[in-house]
DNA sequence: TTTAATTCCCACTTATTCAGTAGGATTATA
DNA sequence: TATAATCCTACTGAATAAGTGGGAATTAAA
């Protein structure tokens, strides 16, 4: 029941993109810095983000990544989902369900039905909007 | 953010003898052809279930497991955490959260721990009982 | 116009986990 | 005493996780 690295660093991607908008492009290689994560290794995970319009990349020197529309417009199931793929406990429930034999009277599966419902809930009433009032917050807290 | 053949197994394990019971062990051989799993497979997946006082087992021929206590007593997350393990989606958070440098303005952790709490909420308040009743709700719809 | 910084693309690697199999020792019943 | 069961330990093959590495294409700045 974890969720890999890939889904975890997208978030922290997004986020920072988020958290250091100037409207100018930000290299992978300071995203990598700040957040302690392989460059190389972010490099392979933002095609996906790219592919699905959720950040714009810019070529070249001084270029790098913008996020392509505002904070709130970004929920963190959308972004897991791209990385992680489908969040379902299991096959047979989730997005595009795979069907035993035994699927109609398998109280089981009720279970993981449950259990995927309670994390979707979770995941697509967050954006990243929420998130970064939440770091304010800390900031608040803890640092000034 | 899959759960395994193990859980997976060792729930319906547990559903199975809870269904069948009539108070004689019943053989692991008989649990896998009724669940279609590799008896040698939940031969391995019931120890720890033994190990921890859920099922009891007898030994030699006539021999098998049976349900150590009432179907109400087991939740399902008492059973997927045993042989799942910690059920939350990060290390971060759960039962022995893994602190990281950041930990204390971390945001992302907040999602994580959400989720956490969700899952937990919904496993903690599912029992065997609860299973059952399912179980029988389905066979008065579709095979009666 | 060259240099340097950057995205883009694809192949490779190493370790771990998943999902079982296999074989035999031990125990108890009929 | 034969048989049916649990118990125990080791092995295996495939997939996934978590990166690394090299180089081509693009563009801003020197």
């Amino acid at each position: 029941m974890k969720i890999s690295t890939k889904g975890r660093y997208a978030l922290r991607l997004m986020l920072d993109l988020a958290t250091y908008n100037t409207g100018e492009p930000i290299s992978l290689k300071d995203v990598a810095k700040r957040q302690q994560i392989s460059d190389k290794y972010l490099e392979q995970i933002i095609p996906s983000l790219n592919r699905a319009g959720y950040v714009r990349s810019v070529r070249g020197a001084q270029g790098g990544y913008l996020l392509a529309k505002e904070p709130k417009e970004y929920t963190v199931g959308m972004i897991l989902r791209l990385t992680e793929g489908d969040l379902a406990p299991v096959n047979c429930v989730g997005e595009n369900p795979v069907s035993c034999d035994y699927s109609e009277n398998c109280a089981v599966a009720k279970v993981w039905s449950r259990i995927n419902d309670a994390v979707n809930q979770v995941v697509d009433n967050i954006t990243l909007a929420d998130l970064l009032d939440w770091q304010s917050d800390y900031v608040d807290q803890y640092i000034i």
